[in-house]
DNA sequence: TCAGGTTATGTTAGCGCTGTCATAACCGGT
DNA sequence: ACCGGTTATGACAGCGCTAACATAACCTGA
């Protein structure tokens, strides 16, 4: 069959509107000779349509090569299948490794994701928050638990789901993923000694987090005794280069043996570089434990020993806690820890 | 002539559609006492207000907490404020680096950029594409220059500004912002050449780029004489554990001295390892040379030599260029290359 | 004084979709 | 023949904005 009943009754009302050459629904519903709503069915619920209708339509979106807007879908669907995630920098893989996969996820699911990368400061989150929210996503991504009020009260009154990831809280705006700092910060504290070192030091970015796990490392330390410990502070984000300035630093201060503790994996290659290049033997006098587990932690010379992180495992439970949260399924728990494992390896 | 819409047939029915406690700009404008246009106007052309009118409404829209839906400003001005951008892979600091200066030139000019992380098949590209298309981005990046036929289609009669990124063609489909493969092969072989290296391996990521350069390389080092040649080919993305395996197929194909080629930094900073567990003296009988002049080349030990790319000059030219064309504005030229230059560390 | 400009603000009509009915066509079972 | 229940499709009214024009208020100079 083709074109049976063409124009019933098109609109007198010739609007000059076509100045786009952009295909839109009708436009396909009169190819197809259908209404538009039959269009949007077969591309959102084809189940709902007869099949030989469906594929008819199907024909007249590839013929027209018809590309939906969601801008319109979404606005009077109020859903625009967008999440947002906020990460302090996409220059850092750590982050890019739990959004690469929450995204391909996403992405199966129907989802697109937009990212946001705030850099470390606060200040900047909220502005970042503000600006996605315009874009109304059915869900966002948060990196840390700290928040501003003001953007809390922003995230609150957008009635989204929220997962706030790597760390943990109490009290999280919705969700949370993440693991504990402090806890990780005694652990390491006890593998140091367990080692057998009696000093430590540490090299820690400039970052809420990281500085948490140093604090418990510290104190952790001081309670069983060890006291000589020497840190340096360098800024975010992370690079082998501020590795190799905070090896200098802790050098400087005195720093002549013991454990030394990395805020990223990053930094700890680039202490490492440093004391090699200084023929300083890894480990020995000096031993390092880095943070996160990277992709390249197993493969330095020597492979370092680091504090792994299921960061994948961060991305697929934020995906399906927010799935729960949007198709308003219940979800298990609202605050999930993914814990995190010593591994010790050569460097301690 | 106007005010032709006779049937309003507005009945009586109070729309309950404040179901949502979403804030819009009409009730903002009743807040501030204006009509919807003013507020709109104070958002996004406040130079077009009295001061005094701009101030009441600004007071307005923090009191009620108005935050814009763009989805309906989008579709009503037919620009989104979107700009898309595809690259390989999220989780690969090269590209992330171009698109983090990209994302953050845009931002300030009040665009969001939403990312597409393909994976390296093109196949993907034409779906992600599509998908991205979706959602009317005023423009979009992409990398690489070979898109299969139905996704130039796709892009071209989507009619928005395109900037492919990280190659160079004579045929466009818009902008091209990249450097020239071949013309660093032709370098990196005299180069090697010069530092003395008679014989040489390459361990490339199987990726349409970096194979260029290495059969560019090739070709060059044979047309001046050099014929020992041994190649590695690893999957992508690029790893140091991909770095420390490449090398050793090289070594089991029988290299035992000579230039070592990598596809990237990453891969190189690999091939220093393996070496370096081997107890092979890098440089020496063995050279690297690596790809990029990521951040961390100038800091491993020994530090690399590699080719450097200026990617955030490419970030920059391509906003340049994408912002020029959506403004309407010329563009100096729609091909252009950024040059390389190669930058002579201690292992080569 | 007034035509003619220049702001500052408002009115109207969509942008391209989808939710929500309404309608139509068909299915038995009685 | 009737009924109620499905299933398949359509009509219509917005979703929350902004472009484009309309209007009002206020200049300016001759």
């Amino acid at each position: 069959m083709s074109s049976s009943g063409k124009e019933k009754k098109m609109r007198a009302k010739t609007r000059p509107s076509r100045v786009k050459g952009d295909v839109t629904l009708d436009i396909v519903a009169r190819v197809a000779g259908v209404s538009a709503i039959t269009v949007s069915r077969a591309i959102n619920k084809p189940e709902k349509l007869a099949p030989q209708t469906r594929e008819r339509v199907k024909q007249a979106i590839a013929e027209t090569g018809y590309v939906p807007n969601l801008l319109a879908g979404g606005l009077a669907s109020r859903s625009s299948k967008l999440i947002a995630a906020i990460i302090p920098s996409i220059a850092n893989l750590v982050y890019a490794e739990t959004i690469s996969l929450f995204s391909n996820r996403f992405r199966e699911a129907g989802y697109q994701v937009i990212l946001g990368d705030s850099g470390y400061p606060e200040v900047l989150e909220e502005e970042l928050v503000r600006a996605i929210l315009t874009r109304r996503p059915d869900g966002i991504l948060l990196t840390g638990v700290d928040h501003s009020p003001v953007c809390r009260n922003l995230l609150l009154s957008a009635r989204i789901p929220v997962v706030e990831t790597w760390d943990l809280t109490p009290t999280p705006l919705d969700i949370v993923v993440g693991f504990d700092h402090v806890r990780i910060g005694r652990e390491v504290a006890a593998f140091m000694i367990e080692k057998g070192y009696r000093s430590a030091g540490f090299v820690s970015a400039d970052d809420a987090r990281a500085l948490t796990r140093q604090r418990s490392t510290q104190e952790t330390l001081n309670k069983l005794g060890v006291t000589d410990i020497v840190t340096a502070s360098v800024p975010v984000p992370s690079s082998m280069e501020l590795g190799r300035l905070g090896t200098r630093q802790l050098l400087d201060k005195g720093f002549t043996g013991g454990a030394i503790f990395c805020s990223s994996d990053t930094l700890a290659q680039g202490v490492l570089a440093e004391l090699q290049s200084r023929n300083i033997g890894v480990p020995g006098k000096i031993g390092i434990i880095g943070f996160g587990d990277q992709v390249f932690a197993a493969f330095t010379h020597p492979p370092l020993t680091t504090v792994r992180i299921d960061r994948k495992r961060i991305g697929r439970e934020a995906v399906d806690a927010l799935l729960a949260r949007i198709t308003e399924q219940p979800v298990k728990s609202n605050i999930i820890d993914v814990g995190f494992e010593i591994i010790s390896r050569q460097t301690m």
